[in-house]
This record gives structure tokens, sequence and C-alpha cells, in this order.
RNA sequence: GGAAGGUUGGCAGAGUGGUCUAAUGCGCCGCACUCGAAAUGCGGUUGGGGAGCAAUCCCCUCGGAGGUUCAAAUCCUCCACCUUCCGCCA
């Protein structure tokens, strides 16, 4: 959430912000929830100041105290009941405001807007007609989606042979990357509690419900292990001389893309599982749009040693949801579909996250403030692997695999069966 | 799955109904001493919210939610989590 002095203090702005992102909230409704709401407080307060001082003035009380007491506390019961009533509708609808995004991010209404900032490396040329990734994991048992809807339903695979060994070099490649670069590598967990995949991470426009549940329980299964690793500092006030804090999580992912039937939801490019690994950074408020830089330097060397070409889009006003302040994706050139397909995604969210979690830092004079919070793909595997498979295939069939990944790897090339 | 014990401020840890406005220690901040530092001494230091230009005042906060009471860290109920032991398992 924003902070709620923002509101107050300038609520001209906020509304401006709220339209830059294309959201349709009335601001002043909220206004006028939070004035009703400050005077319910007042007079909560003052009910519970008058009982405190019959109780907290000695020792026993008398009979006439007593009686006067618990008048005032049937008072406060009634007053209680209507300041949760305005509290929740007003919690509830202040929540939804987005963060406001920077000034220098592109206005636009969608995707149709954001603006390629450069591309890297050269669309591949080949020869040759080349596959798409479908029929090159056909060719090559690389990939059994049949048993994979079997088993699972639809969207669901089974990663065969060297796709599957090239899953664990792609995502041991990333840490070491990262972990040459400061960054501290987990394992998270795959499910979280409501709280965290709520309002965390991954939210689509609308309201489709994005996550799977667990029958009976309050947990769910994350569609990324920025959830995982936002929630991991949830609550605590950090030392300021520990920051920034720089994790790679690593984690499988799971989506249920409700409506998202379309064009490329065939194959390994929208699955309801895959496994990824995830920047997620903790910073003081001045550090972050650095840090965002770094993230996306970041991403861009892991994409340029596997030797792929990508695009950097920055993504405008309309298109950020609700939590970015600014975000960036890389989108690799996919030969197969002859289109830039998205594989990475670096977000800054500032404090927005950080309110939500509880997330502080506590500076040497003793003061705290909320931190800010980043995430970015280090490697979304299943796109990664598309993009070797279109890139790297030739002319014979068979696949060629990135240099940088041979050290991980038994084999140099996948070979036609 | 069974049994027992726990959860207190940034950390450790005392506190079993009434100045708890939470002892004490560590850490941190300020001041004094010092050329400077260490040591020492003195003072400050949970977090959130509300009123006010401000000084300041008030409310809430001892894992979470309810309850008993004039009064709850302390008593009761439910929930979550942690630790140890037993069982089972990779």
């Amino acid at each position: 959430m924003i902070d709620i002095k923002l509101l107050r203090d300038n609520p001209n702005f906020v509304k401006e912000a709220v339209a830059r992102k294309g959201y349709r909230i009335d601001v002043d409704e909220i206004l006028k929830l939070d004035e009703r709401r400050r005077k319910l407080i007042q007079e909560v307060e003052e009910l519970r100041r008058s009982s405190n001082e019959i109780s907290a003035s000695g020792q026993e009380t008398s009979p006439a105290d007593r009686d006067k007491a618990r008048g005032i506390k049937e008072k406060v019961k009634i007053k209680e009941k209507e300041l949760e009533v305005v509290e929740d509708d007003f919690l509830g609808k202040f929540s939804q405001i987005p963060n406001p995004a920077f000034d220098d991010v592109a206005e636009g209404k969608n995707e149709a807007d954001n603006k390629e900032l450069r591309i890297v490396g050269k669309k591949t040329e080949f020869s040759f007609k080349p596959k798409d990734h479908l029929e090159l994991s056909e060719n090559l048992n690389l990939i059994d989606f049949k048993s994979g809807a079997k088993v699972a339903g639809s969207q669901f695979y089974y990663l065969k042979n060297e796709a599957a060994m090239l899953e664990l070099a792609l995502a041991h490649y990333s840490l070491d990357v990262l972990r040459e670069a400061g960054f501290e590598v987990l394992f998270t967990p795959d499910l979280a509690k409501s709280r965290f995949y709520l309002g965390t991470g991954y939210l689509p426009k609308g309201d489709e419900a994005q996550t799977y549940e667990i029958k009976d329980s309050d947990l769910g299964l994350i569609a990324t292990a920025e959830i995982s690793l936002a929630g991991y500092h949830a609550d605590e006030i950090l030392d300021a001389k520990a920051l920034p804090k720089k994790y790679a999580g690593v984690s499988h992912c799971f989506r249920r893309e409700a409506g998202a039937y379309g064009k490329y939801s065939k194959g390994l490019y929208r699955v309801h599982q895959f496994t990824k690994v995830e920047m997620f950074c903790y910073t003081p408020p001045e550090a972050s749009k650095n840090m965002h830089n770094e993230l996306l330097r970041l991403e861009e060397k892991i994409f340029q040693g596997l030797g792929l070409t990508y695009r950097v889009v920055a993504i405008c006003a309309g298109d950020l949801g609700s939590q970015a302040a600014a975000k960036y994706d890389l989108e690799a050139w996919l030969p197969g579909r002859g289109e830039w397909g998205e594989v990475t995604s670096t977000s800054n969210t500032t404090d927005y996250q950080a309110r939500n979690l509880n997330v502080k830092y506590r500076l040497a004079d003793g003061k705290t403030g909320f931190v800010h919070t980043l995430n970015g793909t280090a490697i979304a595997v299943s796109r990664a692997i598309i993009a070797i498979l279109e890139n790297y295939q030739k002319e014979d069939g068979s696949v060629a695999v990135p240099e940088v990944l041979h050290k991980y790897l038994s084999f140099k090339i996948i070979p036609t069966r």
C-alpha cells in the first residue's frame, strides 16, 4: 500500500498517479472514509481514556466507580464495532491504490505503448526454415505434453532427457552468476500462506484467481519466488548496515493462467508449472533506483552469456500493475514464432510491498523506515529452454548447447534420434 | 501421529491480577572525561496510531483472535508457530 500521508497531504498527486496507471478508484471517497475513521478513533480513545482513569488511579475501586467503568465499556464496544466497519471499508479501498509510477516512466495505456530501449545481438539467421520448440522437442524426445496432460492436466509436461539436464544447468549457471555478484542463494518453499501470495507477487490485471490453493489450509502454491523472498523478512526491522540484501531464490512457480488461452498457449511458453531463479533485493530508499539498474544489468549478463538475442523493453505507466513504480522486461528473439517473447521482468516496487509486509530498516540514529524491495527474473527456465532450442537448432534437426553451459553438462549437442 | 515445554522490546532475559508508564544485561545514540580512542560515568533508546503550529497530551501494543474483571504480560478459550522426546518416513 502507499503512504497514507501522501494521500492526505497530496490527494491530487494520488489521483493523477491512479489515472496514469489506468486504475479507476474513487480517491475522494477514500479520503472521506479516512476522515470518518479518524473521528471514530478519537471518540473511542476518549472513552477508553476515561475508563483507564478510573482503574489506573490506584488500588481498590469503589462500587460506584466500577459501575461507571462498566457503563463506559458498553459504549466503547458499540463505538468499536462502528469503527471496525469503517476501518475495513477504508483499508479495503485504500490498499487498492496502486504504487505511483516514477516520473520518468513513459505514459501509456497498455502493452502496445511499451518502449523498446535497445536490441542486443542479431536475430538468428538460418539457411533453412527454423522449427519451433514444439516440433524440436517432439523430434528430439525432450518434452512430453501428452503425459503431462494425462497426469496433471493440459499445460503440464514432463521435461525429459537433455532438456531435463538443461533445466538444471540453466539454474546452476544463473546461480553462479548471481553468487559472483554477491547474492545469497536460497531454495525457497514452493508454498506460502495467503498473506504472502495475495497481493505480494504475481497478480494479473483483473480478478482471475491466479494461485493454486491447498484445500483446508491457508497455503497456496507460489507463482514466483518473489512471494517467498518478500515474505522472508516480513515483520522485521533490518539493520541499515546489513542493507542491501540480495537474494537469489530458486523455486517452482505455479500459475493457473485462467483465461489466458491464445496464440502462444501451446508448448512451453505458457505453462502451469516451471522452475525459476528469481532475484530479490531489500535496499534503503535512496538505493533502489541503482539496484534496479543492477538487476537489469544482471539479467542482460545472463542472456548475453547464453548468446541469446534480446531486446530491453521499458514498461509504460498503464502496464506496470499495482506494485511496480518502474519495470523493464527482456524479450528474447524466438525464431520459431518469428517474434520476441518475454523472458525476464524486473520491478522496483519501492516501499509499496514493504509497507504491506512490514519490512523496515533502522538507521544509526535509531529512526526506522520502510525498505524498498525489488525483484527480477534471473532465469525462467522453461522460456530459456524455448529460446535455446529455437536459436541453437541446426539444419539436421539437432540442437547445440550454449558454450557457457558446457561445464554443467556431459553433452554439447542434443543429437537427433 | 502421540507427549511435554515454550513464544516478552534490535538481541538476551526477569516478571503468575493493581504506579508494568515492563527489571536487568548486551547493543545502539547523545553527553562528560580524553590530543584522540578504549575503559568508565551520566542520560536516552519497542513499535504503531490519534489531537496539536509547537511544546506536549492521549490511545493501542508482551505470538494472533476472543473472553473474564473496575483493572490482564499475568486468569480462561481457540488458533498459529518454535523446542525437546517417542513413533513413522526420504
